[in-house]
DNA sequence: TAGATTGTTAATCGATTAACAATC
DNA sequence: TAGATTGTTAATCGATTAACAATC
């Protein structure tokens, strides 16, 4: 039943998950496909059609549990448990990253930060000692690290992620504006807010 | 020819773009559809389709010129000239976007940083004077500004998205955890760390 | 010329939607 | 019971890929 699922039905769950996490902070209780499709801009059968590949979370009549419906999203996407990440660069971004308040809730740590600049290691960052790359594979070996954030400039970006893989890293939010070359078992995400932006100037004026 | 295109199309418009860019930072003159392809791991044949939806900017036997084809995309996406944008939050994640220096290099201009409180109004952020929200409609009416980047909390995104749009912003890249409810002639792209580590996990382990 | 690569068509593949029996 | 909503199947829609003539 949870075999192959395509990538852009588990790209829509923690979408919804979010948006469940709002509804059940508004107080409510049990919604329905519909309801949930309306807030997000998405048709009720593709909610129902993503959630029936990992089971039947509802009943005829009455919609969904929200609590419940929580639950189980947590558990496809393995977020019921507290992921370690480490966060590579320390500049501007890294630094509002090492602040962010939203990972723990969600179900991500930031366990290490990590810069080259020497005016930076040592030095507190939201409550993080930066450390030198140079430890970096050591303490993600060590401690069994798989996730990271790269916060560097894009030059450093594929050399920063070789060395991360290397050390055993298998899921990648990269912040540098660049592509990054992985092997196939290596998953990467990408954030780079002017692409988001340059795809809305098309349809402007 | 330039009519009805897919917005998945689009969608990667910017990302070719950026690969083209860094191509011709390398000193790299002319480039294939293949070449693309393998940097971006995207197939030739998708990258060639995707370009002739906008004409035909290549030569057969010999590929793409690199700067041509720069210059044709951004006129596609019409970068080819400078947006002002108004961010909205001047907190941690908001100071970084103000600080961000990769903005103008890609055709984006931050004109104000807006933020409601009053330990913040008037501090500079980035080198921009926070100002307060009860200026920003004004503001966007007078300079016609488009394009807002939202870095508020999720609970006051879709107010502010609301006044963003009352004032005349057509398009909006909200930072905060949160869908919007937006008119359809109003385009929204979402950027939550969170969402892209879920998306990850699943596959972990 | 020979080799390479485009632009485009047709075929394939996959995702979304519509519809409805099942059932709470 | 009557009304509502799920889970699922089949139909539709759209996107990707393969293949190749055109041509640089």
């Amino acid at each position: 039943m949870t075999a192959n699922i395509p990538d852009i039905v588990i790209g829509r769950l923690p979408v919804y998950l979010r948006a469940l996490t709002r509804l059940a902070q508004e107080g409510q209780e049990v919604t329905s496909s519909h309801e949930l499709g309306q807030r997000l801009g998405i048709s009720s059968a593709q909610i129902r059609k993503d959630l029936s590949h990992f089971g039947g979370f509802g009943k005829q009549g009455t919609g969904y549990q929200i609590h419940y419906l929580i639950e189980q999203l947590q558990q496809v996407l393995k977020v019921n448990q507290e992921w370690e990440v480490v966060l590579v660069g320390a500049g501007d971004l890294g630094s509002a990253l090492a602040h962010y308040r939203g990972f723990t809730e969600r179900g991500f740590r930031i366990a290490c930060v990590f810069d080259n600049s020497p005016t930076k290691i040592g030095k507190q960052v939201g409550g993080f000692a930066v450390m030198s790359l140079d430890n970096m594979q050591e303490i993600i070996r060590e401690r069994a690290i798989k996730i990271a954030m790269i916060a560097v400039p894009a030059e450093k970006a594929q050399e920063v992620a070789d060395r991360l893989i290397e050390a055993g890293v298998r899921a990648i939010l990269n912040y540098a504006p660049m592509n990054l070359n992985v092997p196939t078992d290596v998953h990467v995400q990408y954030i780079d807010p002017v692409v988001q932006l340059q795809r809305m100037t098309y349809y402007l004026s």
